[in-house]
DNA sequence: AGATCACTTGCAACAGTGTTGCACAATAGC
DNA sequence: GCTATTGTGCAACACTGTTGCAAGTGATCT
């Protein structure tokens, strides 16, 4: 597992540092995105805020995360389909639970062309849908 | 025209001040979605931030502006759609525009249905598209 | 028009978010 | 182990957003 969050760094020419292995593991097990915040809480004061801001900006910059905008903030989650610095999945469909609050990454369904009116170019597309998650919508057993 | 902002506020049950009256006016003449501080630029400190903040917590919650995101943070435009405190249009699509910086509504295009894994649930659907706008499409004349 | 009362505003203070510069520390490669 | 390069922690700062409270203002009634 340790072996495998190394590896990631090393792909992306990024030192292993205990900071940044750290903040790809909580990424890894979360299945959620996350705010710096949460992410500096997970550490418990382990390391600098400053030095969690910069390692999630380097993570966004080679591709290894994404930001994820929703009502409450910046987020962060991991790229799951094959980004890097050059070629980014450009389209992102996030769903936040209303009811448990989670943030997370649709992975297989795909955003629909949005008919635009004359003279618009779309080069992006995020979309972010708020509900609730099956977890949620589950009755308890 | 003042004569509309005043009564804009009054159908909201809102009293009349110059404060609320200069922010619809500056979002009403500008087509598209303001941050809070160029709102507060736009209104040259006549104007307290804290009041400006709570104009537009107050506007939102009335249903006569909403929210918009994009990767700047958040900003705020009109509902030219008939919101109100119980009825609000929920579906926005918005579209900012990479080279003018420009966010705005698109009010004619519909979000298409998105479909969802099974056991999610859709309650509120919002859309951000960033690309080229028609001003900034068209080549120099 | 003036009094009244509820609603608004401005100010002070604070918490949270995000950035930069710099000195020191750790890593990867030899 | 040594060294160059890259990361980290600290201090400081700017910006964003919120709250409590005292003073001011608008709408309503007479």
């Amino acid at each position: 597992m340790a072996e495998t969050l190394k590896n990631t760094l090393k792909v992306h020419s990024l030192r292993n540092t205990s900071c940044r292995e750290e903040v790809l593991a909580i990424l890894t097990r979360e299945n959620a995105a996350l705010s710096h915040g949460e992410i500096e809480k997970a550490l418990e004061n382990r390391f600098d805020r400053v030095t969690i801001y910069r390692t999630l900006k380097t993570f966004v910059e080679k591709g290894i995360i994404h930001k994820v905008l929703d009502e409450e903030g910046l987020r962060y989650a991991l790229c799951k389909e094959q980004c890097s610095e050059h070629r980014h999945q450009h389209d992102h469909l996030h769903f936040k639970c209303t009811s448990c609050g989670l943030t997370s990454c649709i992975e297989n369904s795909h955003i629909p062309a949005i008919p635009l009116p004359e003279g618009y170019e779309a080069l992006e597309t995020s979309l972010l849908i708020q509900g609730i998650c099956p977890a949620c919508n589950r009755p308890a057993q």
